[in-house]
DNA sequence: GCCATATATAAGCGATGACTTATGTATGGT
DNA sequence: ACCATACATAAGTCATCGCTTATATATGGC
């Protein structure tokens, strides 16, 4: 039954708190993962598996600047669940259209 | 670290490929438990699971008619998803308008 | 009341997940 | 070259998850 969907890797990778902490925080801008580290009460190592699983659903991105390694969110990372809710565009039919547009706009 | 979210249950009830499908199956129209078993091929414990998941996270409803248990999508329940999609306006700026006033639409 | 159907709950099991500590790999400074 | 810092990966542990089978709880028809 489960064939991995496109949705699959964000919508588990948001399942956990812990990383929609994180990205909650990389929202707030770019950041080293010893800075975000330092903001959480969890390992480093705990960190960086975090960013991994994030980074393997599209959502951040990282840069590497000498010993830092500086991850972003990457704003096209949460199109799939756009397309997602928009794939249940019956349930608000008032909204659809502006749905649609967001999506349009998202493409470019 | 994991003050339980309001999106919490949601996105680990999304989490789930097969409650993504069961989900999906319902948005073609209200089901009943023995209909979702026999479109799937899990056990009928294992759809009663998933649709109290599903429930539990505000995704769907139900209603009983004789034997039957009847569930189906309760419309209301992404609008968490969409809020927490609007928490990030900042990533989307051109798109921020159009999504207040779906959540304002949603409201009512 | 009795039996069949429909669903929910219980109990258990193997797989996966989220952490930990320990170690490996880059990079920079001296 | 050496050492410290920054990050990633490995390995192990404990909890949670998704499923199963077995059983309990409706409801309806006779």
């Amino acid at each position: 039954m489960p064939t991995t969907a496109p949705q699959d890797r964000i919508f588990q990778a948001l399942a956990d708190p812990s990383r929609r902490a994180l990205f909650e925080s990389l929202t707030r801008g770019e950041a080293a993962v010893n800075e975000l580290t330092a903001r959480f009460d969890i390992s480093q190592p705990a960190v960086s598996q975090h960013l991994s699983a994030l980074r393997g659903a599209g959502l951040v991105n990282r840069r590497r600047d000498g010993r830092h390694v500086y991850y972003r969110v990457e704003p096209s990372g949460i199109k799939p669940l756009i397309d997602w809710l928009a794939h249940y565009r019956a349930f608000w039919p008032q909204h659809v259209a502006r749905l649609d547009q967001l999506l349009e706009r998202m493409d470019k």
